[in-house]
DNA sequence: AATGAATGAGATTTCATTCAT
DNA sequence: AATGAATGAAATCTCATTCAT
């Protein structure tokens, strides 16, 4: 299958990013399957045919979108782990329910890529894979007792409860009240407080 | 505006029937957007004219599923509010957490349907609100010292866990691994425990 | 080809008049095309099937809308001709030029009608040729020395006329001025004061 | 709102002139309503995706056949004045008598165009505002002591023989005898020269 | 005979993708 | 290599007409 091209001139990687940048600001508005590629095109000022140059479909600019989020999210985790070590739970509790909510231009696209179409499930895995693996990393690197398996189990707690806080924070149309993210947090909190005690 | 027409003769009903399970597999396998009319109907083994007889366009197909979803929580509901006052905090916590699980096939076209283009708001907004209100009369129900808001909150965390819960049974396409669903069991009632002392 | 069926008893004829009725209306605010079959039936508070029996399609309602006007036109002109010989030229003008305008409810669903799809020409030419034979024939017994077909030519100029007058009074969306109805009167009485000298 | 799109290559112009001609044709012959998009860009020899993305709707390319026709009204138009004021009163009435005659060929998309649905009302508005104004400029050149609002009502008529002429010589099916036509140019010579005497 | 649910051909419109310039 | 005009498959929706009940 073709893949994305990677620009070798400098003017080409601007345009590449511009294009991405307009392709998570259109599906972060009108969702995958409403965004078009001519809507795109125009938001990011490049020409259809330029856009096609560099993706060869939709589905491929949809890719490199998530791409790009992987590598945001990677670093972002780089921090919490130098961090984790040296401070109270509590801390690390937050530092990865809030995680999501501090990459938030780029999330609700994402939001909106991960949850559309199903065909996504191999770079939604890897994805997955990548941030759980992560973060039970961090946990164990914490508390050395947790087994493999219990870190993954508790990785994923912290996870959904991360997309949670991250939706009552970008105003997305879930179940929320004007006390749920605190409660969010302290739940959150006294979850791996007892988990990693 | 134009609404679905509920059909007066036997066939019609059936056939009302048989498009309301297609459009709820077709969309769940396939999106929102992703599914067609014309796919729907050919899943119902329906002529398009009919479908579109009894439900005048895509919208108020979708329309017609969230609101036979919502008889059917509305019935789950019930059962759990009679069985709440006489059973250990366990079984509550439990009810409501597993309470979407038992939804189960309705259930994938509806978060489907629930996470879609964002039109959505009002019949999801209903929606919502007839769930976090009857879950938080529950709670008050058990407790009476809780407040209205502070049951609100409660009720909120408790149904993104249910949501959890049911993506983690559905199959659906989300942060999982082999233990996680007991660990939300546990983490689940050992917050409501703590909530509802 | 088929047509319409005439109703024996009572009710039929009732019903008959009332999609009749209901056509003219429909047809009137809605153009031929924008007309529904339908939208007429519920406008006549018929039942889709009850119509269909009477007019085997849309095109036979239709005629018989055109026949209808025929039967109305003919009896108003019965009148004009009665009157003609005794009244003063003027009179005989003006009651040509405003013999369009008292019919007016039924007018402009013929004016849709027979401006449309040019299929028509059968009817159209018949309902034409009767106007125009019979106006011609009050020209004549008014000034025999007109030749047949002068009098059909200026029968043809004063049917204009009288279509003008009609889109005038009847608010159509014509060219028109605040003065233009007296001026074409004025215009049309010495025109035929000149041309039955 | 969108709007027809002015072409910028070569080849394009050519096919935005294929298919306003085409559109022009069909509608003449099928009417508005009666008119498909698919028969246009058949009879164009253009393909359906095409046609639609120079006109974005049946409602503007129909828009745009309009804004030609008065493009060719206009010119017409220039020439009349221009020779109005060293000619007989005859000359000038038969110029604007056979005025619409003379753009035959677009005239008979034009009636269909302008006598259809009502939603045409602000196109047609002007366009008529156009040519009243006009010719009244005309007929208050030759004759000063003629009101505005007297020019007007009588710019009126002369539209409506105009009307009428053209649908006399464009075969219309419309109230007609041999003499008609030299019947109505006497008419509308004699009208002028008493109104501008 | 009367009803109105059912039918499906056909109309409008969109948009991912290609390819001539 | 870059552009954006061109393409046409496919989606949504309408409605005249039929025919089972």
């Amino acid at each position: 299958m073709r893949r994305a091209i990677t620009p070798q001139r400098r003017p080409g990687k601007a345009r590449v990013a511009a294009v991405l940048e307009a392709g998570a600001a259109v599906i972060a508005e009108q969702g995958y399957d409403g965004a078009t590629m001519a809507g795109i095109a125009a938001r990011a000022g490049a020409p259809i045919g330029s856009l096609y140059r560099f993706f060869p479909n939709k589905e491929i600019l949809a890719d490199a979108l998530v791409q790009r989020y992987m590598v945001l999210v990677n670093a972002a985790l780089d921090v919490i782990q130098q961090q984790a070590p040296h401070r109270p739970t509590d801390f690390v509790a937050d530092a990865i329910l809030d995680f999501g909510t501090r990459l938030h231009d780029e999330t609700k696209a994402m939001v909106n890529l991960l949850e559309s179409r199903s065909d996504w499930s191999v770079k939604r895995r890897k994805f997955r894979e990548l941030l759980l693996g992560r973060i039970a990393e961090i946990l164990r690197q914490r508390s050395p007792a947790l087994t493999e398996a219990a870190a993954r189990d508790v990785a994923v707690i912290l996870l959904h409860h991360m997309k949670i806080m991250k939706a009552f924070k970008s105003g997305r149309d879930v179940p929320n009240s004007p006390g749920a993210p605190d409660e969010l947090r302290r739940l959150n909190r006294s979850y791996l407080a007892d988990r990693l005690r």
